[in-house]
DNA sequence: GCAAAAGTGTTTGGGATACACCCATGC
DNA sequence: GCATGGGTGTATCCCAAACACTTTTGC
């Protein structure tokens, strides 16, 4: 094109925020960093992206590699989230980040690798970098998908109870919803279908067992709250 | 981090996908590419993105100097879109492209700097890499933008009519709207006011001109459509 | 008076909301 | 029998959708 002068791109890092549900409150994996800078902080986990590699596949690489964990097969969903780009926000130089979300319901970081740690999203410790801002825009962007797609099948097992779907709901959006409503519009969508199993568990009546009829993403017919 | 190999970070490219009404249709400013690859074709604006400039930033520069167009003054609405990475989409080597998209009502490219036109989205010429899928996502999110945000002031002058604001959902939407029912439904959103004046065109009754109350971009109550 | 766009109301159906009690089980 | 979570129904209100005629102007 028009640039005459040597052109030096910026660095190009990628960082994944993963969900997953743990004691019924949304949780996100935070690796504690073992160099500067930010050294014995908490950021999310990620690194370099090379030429050659897409972002996606560069992602992959570094969180198997630093936490143990393969965002394609341990992930249930997974979208690219925002390229968060100010100069400033690496100390070492320019870094565009490009960021991916996901969600999963078995993530086990491997802890021989690294300090990689599940917190909650309420209670969150102080973070490297923009992190804790890019933490903040995943959750909003999360909350977007489940009010209009099926993306909550992402933090549940294939099988599961209504008030664990429920839940996982309550857990994202960070309030309470009414049981008999949310029954009532959550099976009119036709998403999911009863299986003939039950949980027993506790001095309490069993729960059935659901499970979704597509294992695709798909946009709802009617928005959800 | 991890990388003791010399890291070479792929090349970081941003381009702009500009909407605009012209003739009652959605229309997307294309310029004609003067140098290889893709000499001749139609491409959204767009070049490098040096290190220590943000994207925004970058893109400021090189659609002004190649366009005319002042993305940041001429634009009233403007938001990052998606960041395309396919290793295969620059036949000259890896390029990261970071993409916005924005909306304006006045856009006026300079002809002099190059041959830039604007097309409707519904009879688009073949486009050099994949910048027909750009803008066929940048559709998509601008239909969701106006579905639940108040959008569509970035498309309307100042002072509108009723039918003016119809008109721009539809193009938009692609189809057709109740007029009763788009009124009622737009209205009892309270985004805009009536004023005291009236316009007068052709052999028919005036139409009375509306503004918005705020010129901020806001989520809807309910959302549109 | 006629062509052309502006403007205006009512009916109906479905989904959202609010709300309280019985059921099945383990101990 | 009691504690615990699972499971269910109804009434109301608001919004979405469907639908056709009158008004104001220029010529």
């Amino acid at each position: 094109m028009q640039y005459k002068t040597p052109y030096t791109p910026p660095t190009v890092t990628v960082d994944a925020v993963m969900f997953q549900l743990i004691d019924n409150a949304l949780n996100v994996a935070l690796i504690q960093r073992s160099t500067e800078p930010f050294k014995g902080e908490w950021a999310l986990p990620g690194g370099y992206a090379p030429q050659g590699e897409t972002t996606l596949q560069a992602l992959e690489r570094i969180v198997l590699h630093k936490a143990g964990v393969s965002i394609l097969n341990d992930l249930s969903y997974i979208e690219q989230l925002y390229t968060f780009d100010s100069v400033a926000r690496d100390p070492r130089g320019h870094a565009v980040a490009v960021t991916y979300m996901g969600c999963g319901q078995n993530i086990h970081p491997d802890q021989a690798k690294a300090v990689v740690t599940f917190f909650p999203v309420n209670n969150l410790p102080p973070m490297a970098y923009d992190h804790a801002e890019i933490v903040k825009y995943a959750h909003n962007r999360l909350i977007a998908k489940l009010t209009y797609t099926n993306a909550v099948y992402a933090f549940l097992p294939q099988y599961f109870t209504l008030a664990e779907l429920q839940t996982a709901y309550e857990a994202v959006f960070g309030y309470e919803l009414d049981k008999r409503n949310f029954r009532k519009k959550f099976l009119s969508l036709g998403l999911t279908e009863e299986t003939d199993q039950m949980r027993r568990e506790g001095a309490h009546r069993p729960a059935r067992l659901h499970r979704f009829k597509s294992p695709d993403l798909e946009v709802l017919s009617r928005s959800f709250d």
